[in-house]
DNA sequence: GCCAACGTTGGC
DNA sequence: GCCAACGTTGGC
């Protein structure tokens, strides 16, 4: 008898496009990332506890002029250390975390659609996406769980006009 | 640059 | 283990 594969899940994943912008993900040997500097534990958690390779990452651009989502993109492998966590020259580095006790995981991250940008704005007017945490006041978790009809219905407003 | 929201730290 | 102070995030 063997295992079912896990439904396929998605994840919303900030990045700042001044670090790397889906552009730069796409022009990525491999249009492959290594997503670092996730500095919370929740994130961190979602990142090592949930996510299977080839899950479904929506790509959103923050902390800058147009925040939005502005991509595609998949879970390309397992979770590895965090190398920047190591790295005094890092803004990223932990002085408490070490190679035998590294704190901060990634994943590789393979961007796959470049799509026009989905903007928060846009994105509060559909009424079937109010509950998507990236939406909810204060939040700030840089890695959130998308549903599967969040997913689908954020691809049917891609492939629409901005409206 | 402001500031609301929230996570983390550390004294007790 | 509580909780005030502090730091960070991120939209505006």
């Amino acid at each position: 008898m063997t295992t079912p594969a896990p439904p396929r899940q998605y994840w919303l994943m900030k990045s700042e496009p001044d670090e790397c912008s889906i552009d730069d993900a796409l022009a990525a040997p491999g249009a492959t990332v290594p997503w670092t500097g996730v500095r919370n534990y929740q994130a961190r958690n979602f990142m090592r506890d949930a996510m299977r390779v080839g899950d479904g990452v929506l790509f959103y651009h923050s902390s800058c002029p147009e925040p939005g989502i502005a991509g595609l993109a998949e879970v390309a492998s397992d979770i590895e250390p965090d190398p920047t966590q190591f790295d005094p020259e890092s803004p990223y580095h932990d002085a408490k975390a070490s190679r035998d006790a590294p704190r901060w995981l990634l994943r590789q991250v393979k961007a796959t659609r470049k799509t026009r940008l989905i903007s928060l704005d846009e994105l509060r007017q559909v009424p079937e996406l109010a509950d998507m945490t990236v939406l909810k006041r204060g939040n700030r978790l840089s890695i959130t769980p998308v549903t599967e009809a969040e997913w689908t219905r954020i691809l049917r407003l891609m492939d629409q006009p901005a409206a």
